[in-house]
RNA sequence: GCGAGAGUGGCGGAAUUGGUAGACGCACUGGACUUAGGAUCCAGCUCUGGCGACAGAGUGGGAGUUCAAAUCUCCCCUCUCGCACCA
């Protein structure tokens, strides 16, 4: 054994033993609690960069942790491998997404287990492999059965740069989530899921979701965005038809004087048919179809819009409202109309003032009087109905009610509502998906793939076009096939395939039993694992991932595979790693190379300016403020690497990157290091004390660290238990470490090498779940024979925290004044009169009377003069 | 505009139920050891005043509750994230 920490040297040992033990493999085992512990599967890109460390460093501390403890830990690795980049590189390359898809899987598997992950690699799956998309098919295929997929001709929203469809989920402010091109809208059949059939349920299972962050469930909720209002059908004139409205002011539908269709609505076109409002509304429809629809060119947008040439009757005031095509009624929201009240919204109060419509105020706020013409703005506050026959008088909040009632009455409305959330189009115009499995036959239309036909897989000698269009439509021996049912020749397959988040939603069931083949999963081993005990992953994936995941739990429940409906009991959000960026006037960002220092002046070196550190912000290849994970596991090792990911800042935040924060962790790992070694002679012969204090007859010293031992593991296991706060756990073990280097265990003599082992071993005990190799190395010079994992986890003694005496700090009028240390057993009173008499409070109180004296017990005196 | 979170030394961050603000680490300063030190060990390190004992101020700002507030209540400011012409 080498007497100088080397890193490399320990770490390629301890990895090969793990690996050549198989010590992370695990099993269903009935008599041990299970614990499933999942981090969110990387897309195989090519690296893995800090932020995967990060939050793959933070589960295998919990899975490490949790083994030590006792459970039986289901801690699996796998690969979300399907999607757009392999399909990039593969043009950009000359090479097949396939190939480039598993020569990463290969290279990032092999840099995951140069950390030390404590993965059962017997589980790994790759998405785009036939074992695995198999089972998507034929969970498709049963979706398709029950209705909840079905195909239908919408506006979609339409990436030109990656030739596809996007869900609603991809789409941000505008732009595509994976590229950043400007998104539009175009007409297409598509294969949707029923999402929005468990709208109201995944909304409400956001409150009975304690073990995930608050901000998570909100934004889900934010995201599915329930209204509760009334839907009323507002009748065309001179027409059988009507145009139903959403909106959640009834009370107000007095004062609706017009009408404001989407520019898509179908309804448009119709009564624009015959009025010589035409032209007009085409153009307006063919303009904003082409529109910048991004909330930021949103906002600068006036409200705009035209006259259809038709009218319908407001149902309850019988008011002829003309009927307008405008740019903020919004197709996707409600019903694609609005009935506008000008008296009591501002966009219908900005739109009526520049096409001179009516206003008609309905509801007056208490001691006011408004006035149309004299208005500046819509009355949006509470109010009581005027100009509302049969409802004037009533508070607004009342109305609320009463006219939905009516309205249902008189069969013109109902009490209804709205979600934003819509159905999730799943279809994707591309080539590196799981083929969505459907026949389009011209005789029998539509024809679910049968089963025994599975996997439909998505064939090999396709060549990527650039341009990123889909080779599957034109490739014959892929696309063209035989009906199953009335078996024609000149049948189609589908040739889009599915949204890579389908992967991604069912993934942590497969888990449970990866290579199982006669079916999706083995339900045995589902019911013993599921549902995941712990969940990590970015913050990024709130909406997204882990809204389909919990959709698509619900589906499988429908189902009957599964009994549970909402797959992850806890959930942690990991922050960001950042790092400063560094820019001059002409180059936004550079390399902190590229930026030298020249007389003091910190300077481009590409054009001389001065150069300034930046903001901080979350590593990106676009702004140059990458730092390679493999350069600190070269220069330091992957325990160091770990410890300065979770020592820096607790999980949820996000994690400034600081050289000098990983020199400290080397530091501190150095320092144990030698201590263990210094300490060894002594210590390695003995066994660990294990008496309680109040029979440690040692020094103060020994006692001390005694009792600081016991602290210490009391204090770790709290913060990795309750909060995760791994970096005041090893902030502990720190001045655990700290208290021991005052501590020489050859001195003394009594216990104290007893105690001293004690430390030291419970020390180690405690890095292991964060620096595994690190503390199987030290384990084994302390006499341990097997991995340290095998270890129990420490268990701190009650009667080794018990103090036998107090400090009891004094304060006069809340001000510190003094500090006391008392015996344990001191009452309360002679506490009292101990803190009166005592100097430094006596001072302060001079000659003042006393009016209180509070006494805290085992806490504090607080003296009020 | 709506929703959520955050604001504490030079820096990252502690303070778990209202009870010693600044644990631990970094940076910095001093000392020891040393041929040497960018290694190691020991010590100091919120600000202001003072040689010092010590005193005063202090957790974004302002008010309040309390014997006692970083922590609870109200108002305001700043930052981050999500949603948003949502009817």
């Amino acid at each position: 054994m080498d007497e100088k920490y080397n890193p490399q040297l320990i770490e390629s040992k301890w990895q090969k033993h793990w690996e050549d033990t198989d010590l992370f493999r695990v099993k269903e085992d009935p008599d041990k609690k299970k614990y499933y512990l999942l981090e969110m599967f990387p897309y195989p890109s090519g690296n893995i960069h800090m932020g995967h460390v990060r939050n793959y460093t933070i589960g295998d501390v919990v899975a490490r942790y949790k083994r030590m403890q006792g459970y039986n830990v289901l801690h699996p690795m796998g690969w979300d491998a399907f999607g757009m980049p392999a399909e990039n590189a593969a043009i950009a390359n000359d090479t097949h997404p396939a190939a480039w898809t598993y020569a990463n899987i290969d290279n990032m598997r092999n840099q995951l287990k140069r950390i030390g992950f404590s993965y059962d690699w017997h589980r790994e799956l790759a998405t785009c492999r036939p074992e695995y998309y198999r089972w998507e098919q034929w969970l498709f295929l049963k979706m398709y059965q029950k209705d909840m997929a079905y195909r239908k001709e919408s506006f979609v929203n339409w990436c030109q740069y990656c030739q596809t469809v996007l869900a609603n989920e991809q789409v941000e402010a505008g732009m595509c989530w994976r590229c950043g091109q400007q998104v539009a809208q175009k007409k297409l059949w598509q294969w949707f899921f029923r999402i929005t059939d468990f709208a109201e349920d995944l909304l409400v299972c956001c409150d009975k979701l304690p073990g995930w962050p608050e901000k998570v469930t909100s934004m889900q909720k934010n995201w599915i965005g329930k209204s509760v209002g009334a839907e009323i059908r507002f009748p065309i004139e001179n027409s059988e038809e009507s145009i139903p409205v959403f909106t959640t002011r009834q009370d107000t539908v007095f004062g609706a004087t017009f009408m404001c269709l989407a520019p898509e609505h179908p309804i448009v076109t119709k009564v624009a048919e015959n009025t010589g409002q035409k032209d007009a509304v085409n153009a307006f429809i063919e303009k904003m179809a082409t529109q910048d629809r991004t909330s930021k060119a949103i906002e600068q947008y006036e409200k705009e819009g035209v006259f259809t040439g038709a009218y319908c009757i407001n149902p309850l005031s019988g008011c002829r409202m003309p009927i307008y095509t405008a740019n903020f009624a919004l197709m996707e929201y409600g019903t694609g109309a609005v009935m506008s009240v000008p008296a009591h919204d501002q966009r219908d109060f900005d739109f009526a003032k520049k096409y001179g419509l009516d206003i008609i105020v309905v509801i007056q706020p208490e001691g006011e009087s408004l006035n149309p013409e004299a208005m500046d703005e819509a009355y949006t506050g509470p109010g009581v109905l005027v100009n509302s026959d049969g409802f004037n008088g009533i508070t607004n909040d009342e109305a609320l009610e009463k006219i939905a009632a009516f309205l249902s009455e008189k069969q013109i409305g109902q009490k209804t509502v709205s979600f934003r959330l819509r159905d999730w189009g799943i279809s994707r115009q591309r080539y590196w998906g799981a083929p969505i499995p459907i026949i389009h036959c011209p005789s029998c239309g539509i024809v679910p793939v049968p089963e025994e036909d599975l996997p439909i897989v998505l064939p090999e000698d396709a060549n990527l076009l650039a341009g990123g269009n889909s080779p599957l439509p034109t490739l014959e021996s892929f696309a063209k096939t035989v009906c199953p049912v009335c078996e024609r020749t000149d049948a189609r397959r589908e040739t889009d395939t599915m949204d890579t988040f389908v992967e991604s939603s069912w993934y942590f069931e497969r888990y449970c039993s990866p290579h199982y083949d006669e079916g999706i999963f083995d339900q045995a081993s589902v019911s013993y694992w599921m549902p995941v005990d712990q969940y990590i992953g970015g913050v990024e994936h709130a909406i997204l991932h882990l809204l389909y995941a919990r959709y698509f739990t619900r589906v499988l429940k429908e189902l009957g595979l599964v009994t549970y409906k909402e797959p992850f009991e806890r959930l942690l959000t990991q922050g960001m790693v950042c790092k400063e960026t560094v820019s001059c006037d002409t180059h936004k960002f550079l390399f902190p190379d590229e930026a030298k220092e020249v007389d003091g002046e910190v300077v481009c070196a590409k054009c001389g300016a001065p150069a300034t550190v930046g903001r901080v912000e979350k590593m990106s290849k676009s702004k140059k403020n990458v730092v390679d994970p493999n350069i600190l596991l070269h220069e330091y090792g992957a325990d160091t690497t770990r410890l300065f990911c979770l020592f820096a800042a607790p999980p949820e935040r996000d994690l400034e990157w600081s050289e000098s924060g990983v020199e400290g962790g080397y530091r501190f790992l150095n320092r144990v290091w030698r201590l263990a070694y210094q300490w060894v002679e002594t210590i390695g012969a003995c066994a660990a004390y294990d008496g309680g204090l109040t029979v440690l007859s040692d020094s103060e010293e020994v006692r001390n660290l005694f009792k600081k031992t016991h602290q210490t593991i009391q204090k770790v296991t709290n913060d990795i238990d309750d909060r995760f706060h791994f970096n005041t756990a090893i902030s502990a073990i720190m001045e655990l470490v700290n208290t021991m280097y005052a501590v020489d265990p050859k001195l003394g003599g009594g216990n104290a090498a007893a105690v001293c082992r004690c430390a030291m071993e419970t020390v180690v005990l405690l890095l292991a779940p964060f620096v595994p190799h690190f503390a199987e190395e030290l384990w084994q010079l302390l006499g341990g024979k097997d991995s340290v994992l095998k270890a129990p986890w420490p268990a701190f003694r009650k009667d080794a925290l018990e103090k036998d005496d107090l400090l009891i700090v004094v304060q006069v009028n809340g001000k510190l004044r003094s500090r006391l240390t008392v015996a344990i057993d001191t009452s309360e009173d002679d506490i009292r009169e101990k803190a009166l008499s005592d100097e430094q409070v006596m001072k302060f109180v001079g000659d003042k009377p006393i009016k209180k004296v509070i006494v805290v017990k085992k806490k504090l005196v607080n003296i009020v003069v």
